[in-house]
DNA sequence: AATGAATGAGGGTTCATTCAT
DNA sequence: TATGAATGAACCCTCATTCAT
C-alpha cells in the first residue's frame, strides 16, 4: 500500500531529523543550531525540513516532547519497585538513574538545554508544562511522597520537608545534567574526574544528607 | 604627556565596555548581545568597539577574566577566616557564598554562562584553564585542603576523597548557579520554591551527607 | 471509452482549477495567490496542478482567457437590444453594466487586475491582445458605432470622436472597476459614499457630457 | 564640518533611495519590487538600505509621504487663482492637473500604488490619513467648495451634490493615473489613442457633464 | 491521473566587521 | 580617538517547480 509505505518513510524521515536536531540541539544549544546545520547533517536540503516541520521552534518542541517521552519511560519501571525504606526508594531512584542508564542523563540534559531556551518565551512555560504533565504526569510527586514515607518510617530526616528536598533534587539533577552535557569531556579534563564520578560523589552526599541513620537511634 | 592621558582614557574606556558588556552578556546570554547592544549602553559607536578589541570573542573573554578575578577577590577574604574544625571552614565558605554576597553568585553565573559559551571552541578550554590559573591560583585546592583537614580532625567523613567531594560541590555551584541565573523567575514558578531556599536545601544537605557527626558519636 | 471519460474528468478538473484560481486570483491579487492555495482551495496537490498546465502563469492566461469569455456573454444580449437613439443604446449599455449584473463588475475587474499583472510582462501585451480578439470580435467597435449612431441622429454631441470615447469609456470602466476591486471598503471609507453611488456619479457625468439634449432643444 | 557633509551625505542617499524605490514601486507595484531591485538601481548593497530605513515597509511610508509632500507642491498655486464662475475654477484645476505638469499624474499615480499596498495592511489606513492630512490639510474640501459655488452662480448643474461629484473627480483622477501610469505604452498601443488624449476625452466629458449652460437657461 | 518527496532560487532581515575620514 | 558609511555572510522562511512512483 503506497500510502503505508509514504507513511512509514515520512516517520523514518521524521525521526531522523528529530534525532539530529536532538543532537546538535544538546551540543550547540538550540540558538547556536541552524537549519542548515540540521539540514545537512540529515543530509537533506534545508527547506525540506520544512515539510516535516512548521518552524524552527516546532523542531525544538517536537525534540521536547520525544525527550520528555524517553524520560518518562525510561524512569517507568523504577516506580513500582519494591523497597524496604522511603529513604531506599529515594536512594534507588537517584542511583538508578546514574547508573543503569546513561542515555537519561544525556535525554534529561537535552531536555533541560530545551527548557533554558523555550522559557524564555512568553507563554512557552504553560505549553512546557502541559507538555510534561501529558507524557508524565505525577512528575514530581512520586518523589516527594517517598521522602514523606522515608520520614515516617524513620529512615529520612525528620526535619525535612519533602516537597523542597524534592525540588531541590531535580533541579540538581537537572542542572548537573545539563552541565555535563554541555562540557562533558572539559570537565572531566580540568577537574581530572569522570562526569560519572562527580555525580556518583554529589548524590552520595545529598542521600547521606537525607538519611537518617536508623542504627545510630537505636543506639540512643 | 599626551600618551599618558590617552592611556588613561583608553583605560577608562576598555572598563567602561567591559563592565557594560559583562552587563549585558548576563542579562541575555552572550549569543544573544549584540556589539550594537554593548555600544548602546556604552554611548558608543559599534565600531569604537574594534579600537579596543579586536572582536567580539575577545570582548567576552576580557570579561571573563575580569570575572574571574572578581570571584578570586570576593573569596580572597574568607580563605583567612579562622575556624574551629574543617568541616567549619566548608560550611561558612559555603554558606557566605550565598547568603553574605548574593553578587558573587551573579558573578559565578556569568563566568559559567562564559564557560559554556568558550568551551564550545576548540583550543579554549585551555586558553581558559589557562586565564583561571593565572588570575586565581590554587582555585580548587583550598576547598580541597580544608576537606583534608576536616577529616584529620574528625568533623568529616573519613570516606571523602577531598579533591574529589571539591571537585563535585565546584561543579554543582557552578551548575546551580548557572541553571537558577538563567531560569530564576521561572524556578519559583513551577517548583513554588525560592531560588535561595533550592539552594540552601541543596547546601544543607550536600553539607550533612559530608559531615562526620562528633557529638552523635561522643553521645553513644 | 476510458480515453473519453478521462477526458471528461480532465476537463472538469481543469474547469475546477480555474474556478477557484479565478475566485483566488481575484480577492487576493495573482501575485498573492500560491499554488498552494489554488490546489487547497481545489482539494488538489499542489503537484497535480502541473498535470494541468504548465506554470503559474499559464493558470493565469486560463484564467484570464475564461474572464474575456465571461464578459463577452454576459454582454452579449445587450448588443441586440432595441433603442430609440445612438445615445440611449450607450447610456443603456453603461447603466445595465453597473446595475444589472453586479457579477459582470467583479469579473470585469478580474480582468483588469489579470491585465495589470500579466501585461507586465513583454510580449505579453500581444497575447492578451490575441487573446480578446479572439474571445471577442470587435470589442470595442459596437460602443463606437452606437456612438456614431448617436452623432448622426442627434442625440450625441457632434464634437466626438466616436473611437476616442469609446476608448475613454472603456478605460474608465476599467480603470475604476480595477481601483473599486482593491479599495472597496476603504473607498467608502475614506470618501464617505460607497462604491455604487461613486460609479454612478462618474457615468452620470460622463453620459450628460456626451449627451446632445434634444428634447430641451426642440422646447425652445 | 564633518557632521555637515555626512548629514548631506546622508540626506543625498536617501533621497537617491526614495527616487529609485518610488520609480520601482509604481512600475512594478511595491510586493514586486524586492530590496535586491532597489540596492541594485541604487547601486548599494542591499543591506545599506537598513542604514537607512528600518525596513522594507517603512521605506514604502517614506515614498508615500514624499509623494503625498510632490502633490501638494504641485497644486498649491492653484488654489488661489482668480476666476470668473465656479465651474472655471473647477475646470482649470482639473485641466492644468493634467497639461500644466505631467510630472503631477505620476506622482498621483505612484500615491495610488502606495496607496493599494499599504491600505490591506491594518492600521494603515489611520496612518495614512494622518499623513495625508498633515501634508495636504483640506485636500478635497476645495474642488467640493468650487463646486457648491458653481451651484450657487448657475455655472454647475444644480443637482448635483458637490462632496459625491468630488470623491467621483478624485477617485477618476487617482483610478486613471494609475491605470495610465501602470499600462501607459500598452494603452496606447492598444487603444491607438495617447494616454493624454485619453485624459482629455474623460475629463472633457466629465465636464461638460457637470457644466450648466447658461445660454440655455437664458433662451428658455 | 495523482501525489509524496525533495529542492533551488530568492525573499526580508540581522550582525559582525572593514574602510575611509 | 572616534565614528559614519558600507557590506558579506548567514539566518529563517516561502514558493514554484522537478523527480519518482
Amino acid at each position: 500500500m503506497p500510502t503505508k509505505v509514504y507513511q512509514n518513510h515520512r516517520d523514518r524521515q521524521r525521526e531522523r531529523i528529530l534525532e539530529v536536531a536532538e543532537k546538535l540541539f544538546i551540543r550547540d544549544g538550540i540558538d547556536g543550531v541552524t537549519l542548515n546545520n540540521i539540514a545537512d547533517e540529515a543530509r537533506l536540503s534545508r527547506v525540506t525540513l520544512y515539510e516535516y516541520f512548521l518552524d524552527k521552534e516546532e523542531i525544538a518542541w517536537a525534540v521536547f516532547q520525544n525527550v520528555v517521552e524517553q524520560l518518562r519511560e525510561a524512569n517507568e519501571d523504577r516506580f513500582a519497585e519494591p523497597a524496604e525504606s522511603g529513604y531506599q526508594r529515594v536512594e534507588r531512584f537517584v542511583w538508578r538513574l546514574m547508573h543503569n542508564n546513561l542515555e537519561l542523563h544525556l535525554a534529561h540534559s537535552r531536555f533541560i538545554a530545551l527548557f533554558n531556551y523555550l522559557y524564555a518565551r512568553e507563554n512557552s512555560g504553560k505549553r512546557m508544562r502541559t507538555t510534561i504533565e501529558t507524557a508524565w504526569p505525577g512528575k514530581y510527586e512520586i518523589l516527594s511522597q517517598w521522602i514523606g514515607e522515608g520520614i515516617a518510617d524513620g529512615s529520612i530526616q525528620p526535619d525535612l520537608d519533602p516537597d523542597l528536598a524534592t525540588a531541590a533534587l531535580t533541579n540538581m539533577i537537572a542542572g548537573m545534567s545539563h552541565r555535563f552535557a554541555l562540557l562533558g569531556a572539559n570537565i572531566e579534563q580540568e577537574y581530572g574526574y569522570s562526569v560519572t564520578a562527580l555525580y556518583e560523589e554529589l548524590f552520595r552526599n545529598f542521600l547521606r544528607g537525607i538519611k537518617q541513620d536508623v542504627d545510630l537511634r537505636k543506639d540512643r
